[in-house]
DNA sequence: CTGAAAGCGCTAACAA
DNA sequence: TTGTTAGCGCTTTCAG
């Protein structure tokens, strides 16, 4: 098996008999090639198995074709899945992903902004709004084309494709309060540089204030992650006034809680009601069905990648898309019942 | 808030009072540097908050420092925290990662290796090791280096990171065959253009050779989704003989499976044993707990990461780190028990 | 519709 | 140790 050295658009022209503009022109804007020549280059293309070199046509076009993804973690399905979304459209539009995972910190998130955009990312999908100063304005200064998925937001200086956290979770809560339940206890996610775990705190307690018979027990805060989720129960449980019914802000949180209800024999929903948020797989497997809020994943990430793709590609036919706010609702499963 | 043009070498040049090659050479290599002037370079560096263009770079250089990841889907959990690994050790290595889905095609796996090529991927990390003759050549042509990761093979012309499929699937197969059980049904992905579907196919008929009361009932093949496992468990209870134990090729599967079982009103274990494939979150949340084979998904991630970047930055000081197997255990949980 | 030629921003010999 | 300079492969005016 012998190494070909790589062709280039030269090795093309000569062998097609034109100049390597035509070659240019019929790879990227083919009706600008009459028809006889475009058929003598493509067949010249083929046999040479030509592939224009990525980084000479950066530099010459600054344009790169390629968009960067950055998100907490893909070990948690929820974004794995907005991720694969996100990605397979792309790809239709002949658009390469970059990715990068911040792991929920605001300065890897940083970090990994500047490394896509070193790598010549066109545009970048981040999650949630809530970023550093320092972060917001190097977006801005650079005039990164970016979309913000996970959170919406009306400001009109960035592009959001997502849903209301504080809305959502204002509902589950009370849809959780409508059972009847008065103690509540919320486990959210680590609240730091995390707004859709600050939202849908703000957003249960904004049920709670509306409810005067209501009232929160305690919040705690741990990673995504089953033990820790396992041990914030722990906590709760360690409290004089046990909640009724316990609000997580994530289903692998709630999972996970479920979890350690039943090491320590505790049964759900009989002796604490429990509720998720996302609605991955997970929610749907675990015993009993978790009842979350089913948060549309694919349809973020597909939206996303549009809004993201002519935000670029300033399509002037197509109408400017905007932000975009995508709607949860309440899955009933059998975690939740009526307190007696 | 006003835009500012992208700074470029000679900018930095001028401000620092240098060549440009000198800041070239504080950037790619500081030791060739003065001390004095990599500290005048950098100041003027972070002054303008200059950042390398990646065409240009890569132009001269003939490197990127990005390298693409070609997965079935991140739907799949396995895939999302192998591939998590995978990046995070990337990352601090300071190069970047494409990521493309094949949806377990062949064929959208081969464009989308060119298509990650052509944005310039110094190096592939692929899955499995069974792809059509076309996508072998192209590889070899072009001399792309690329690790195989869900496989091993001693096969030297290609460096692999994984586990023995079919004698991983021999081992669960053993072990379900050690609980008494003669009856045997499998449930494997769709196998065309999926090895790790035959091979471990293949390994659970070489346990079942080797012990003469037991056969195997049937073989179904379907998709990774719930549905279409269900699918196959109505399948099989069509047939005369029911098994006495299915096996899965997979957790996503086997858990299809128990989901379609509860809603039968079929009890697992009792009615029928069931065993899984790779150990994800789901086996260890589904009730009755899923036994299943741990695959060292965030390892593999890892290890493939290291072995690809020492095959792109041929470090002579590190001994060549070859094809590495890992290995994969049982793990026992409730939905296994011995055949009465 | 096609060709000539001037760069795009950076790296890497080679000189000094 | 530093500077000079010649490209890397492609796109894109501008002429023809």
């Amino acid at each position: 098996m012998h190494l070909i050295k790589r062709p280039k658009l030269e090795d093309v022209a000569k062998l097609a008999g034109v100049s390597t503009a035509s070659i240019s022109r019929c790879i990227n804007n083919p009706k600008k090639v009459a028809e006889p020549t475009r058929l003598r280059i493509q067949s010249a293309i083929e046999t040479l198995e030509y592939m224009p070199h990525f980084g000479g046509r950066a530099l010459a076009s600054n344009r790169t074709n390629t968009i960067g993804a950055i998100i907490p973690s893909m070990d948690n399905a929820v974004f794995a899945s907005g991720l694969q979304a996100f990605q397979e459209v792309l790809s239709h539009a002949r658009v390469t992903l970059l990715v990068g995972s911040s792991n929920y910190d605001p300065s890897q998130e940083f970090e990994q902004i500047q490394s896509l955009l070193s790598q010549g990312a066109d545009g970048l999908l981040l999650i949630g709004q809530d970023r550093p100063q320092k972060t917001q304005d190097f977006l801005r200064k650079h005039a990164i084309p970016h979309v913000l998925a996970w959170c919406f937001s009306t400001d009109i200086s960035c592009s959001s494709v997502g849903f209301d956290n504080r809305k959502s979770a204002k509902k589950i809560a009370e849809h959780v309060i409508s059972y009847g339940h008065q103690k509540l206890a919320i486990i959210a996610g680590l609240k730091a540089g995390n707004d859709r775990a600050k939202e849908r705190i703000l957003g249960i307690k904004d049920a709670v204030k509306e409810n005067s018979d209501t009232k929160i027990v305690t919040i705690e805060q741990c990673k995504y992650s089953f033990t820790e989720a396992g041990a914030a129960l722990d906590r709760i449980l360690s409290f004089h006034k046990s909640p009724s019914a316990i609000i997580c802000t994530s289903d692998v949180i709630a999972v996970g809680v479920m979890l350690r209800a039943k090491e320590l024999n505790l049964r759900i929903p009989n002796d604490f009601s429990i509720t998720g948020f996302d609605d991955i797989n997970l929610a749907q497997v675990v015993t009993p069905g978790l009842t979350t809020v089913r948060v549309p994943q694919q349809e973020m990430g597909q939206k996303a990648a549009k809004v993201l793709l002519d935000l670029i590609n300033p399509n002037l036919d197509v109408p400017k898309s905007p932000s975009q706010e995508l709607m949860t609702t309440i899955v009933e499963r059998d975690t939740l019942i009526k307190f007696q």
